[in-house]
DNA sequence: AAAATACTGTTGCACTCGCAACAGTTTTAT
DNA sequence: ATAAAACTGTTGCGAGTGCAACAGTATTTT
């Protein structure tokens, strides 16, 4: 069984039969690659089939971020462009096979009001701020510490556990907007102090 | 006319026509009043008719944070909870009126297919997703320079020229996730270095 | 199997920015 | 009209964290 709580995308069992409704167009892309820039005419949606994904861009000081992650069932859109003129891209972390379609087929509702269609808008209106949300929430932290903790905490409750980290430590220091070498001293201090206990990208939170 | 460029919500011509569909009740809250707190069971959608409100929470380090900030036209939806038990609410900045509804009445497509109900939908997904990539986006940023202005290009960019702050500036340090005194002396040096010239909340970007 | 790339782990130093603690002004309540 | 509350503006100090610059391990690629 597909469990929401551990996994915060679409289960494969709702992406079945919506071929009907979508005609996504299946594509793959090399690890490294980017699947899509952002622009005004850009109005590409992507479910990940397999793989992982990022939707980065390159900040002001010329410091590469993540603003979001994404794997398997996840839905990915790119945000309007605005502001300055830096490019918002999603790229693939791993080598990705994606599910692409048009934004339209979304808004339109199909005649039958299929139960399948109704929850891919949920999932286009929800998920995607629940984890931009989120994302603000962990690093509107002061310290770096609290950025971990917070990010932690989050995880810890999706898998109800001990967890993954769901990227490499490089990529969680771009996500979490700090320098890597500071983040590392602090994992180095909450595992001294018994805050958390983590081997390589396994971490558990010890509760007091 | 109503400018999209200008106003990141929904024009009031929007709005109208809609009651058939989504059936809103409208309220009124007093400055400082709890609109909604978030919880699994909330699955209410509200607009902001008049007044401004904040989506906000006290951090791990009890600390105000903003999350986003929603003006006249603009669509308010909670995230779900999730993580630790702290409480996203969203609080009414200036006396507020909102028209809410459920978010089932966005999910049901209505019979006639109505453009208003695609509005809607697109709203419901795109632009508050929008606005927290864009939070991320600001936040993300090395300094608090670099997050001034981050912002302020964002704000430059929707006016098309010197703005006014959309909140005072000990908000604007809860939304930056930075210390008020900290920024307010930022601002004096970017002032003073030509970057910006600002008088009270009227700010302006000097271009190179 | 070798080479290249990606990632983890560590430390000293410098400096940004959070904190505390004010005073003064403006706006809102009674 | 007066009091209270909210907001702006400012400074010294020190902790936290970004940076540079490594070395070592793991994982891909050819």
């Amino acid at each position: 069984m597909f469990d929401y709580k551990t996994h915060p995308g679409l289960a494969s069992s709702e992406l079945m039969g919506l071929n009907e409704c979508f005609k996504p167009v299946e594509r793959s892309f090399d690890k490294g690659e980017i699947i899509t820039i952002n622009s005004f005419e850009n109005n590409t949606i992507g479910i990940i089939k397999s793989g992982t994904a990022y939707l980065s861009t390159i900040n002001y000081e010329g410091q590469r971020r993540i603003l979001e992650y994404y794997s398997q069932g996840e839905l990915m859109t790119l945000p309007e462009p605005g502001g300055d003129d830096r490019a918002f891209y999603i790229i693939a972390k791993t080598a990705c096979i994606i599910n692409m379609f048009q934004k339209e087929k979304l808004l339109a509702c199909c005649e039958k009001q299929c139960k399948k269609h109704m929850r891919m808008i949920k999932a286009y209106g929800e998920d995607a701020l629940k984890k931009a949300v989120r994302h603000v929430d962990i690093i509107s932290q002061r310290t770096l510490r609290g950025k971990l903790l917070t990010m932690f905490e989050y995880l810890s409750e999706d898998s109800g556990g001990s967890f993954t980290l769901p990227m490499p430590y490089t990529d969680l220091a771009d996500y979490l907007a700090v320098d890597r070498s500071a983040m590392m001293r602090e994992l180095k201090q909450l595992n001294a102090e018994g805050v958390i206990s983590s081997v390589k990208r396994r971490v558990s939170l010890n509760r007091k």
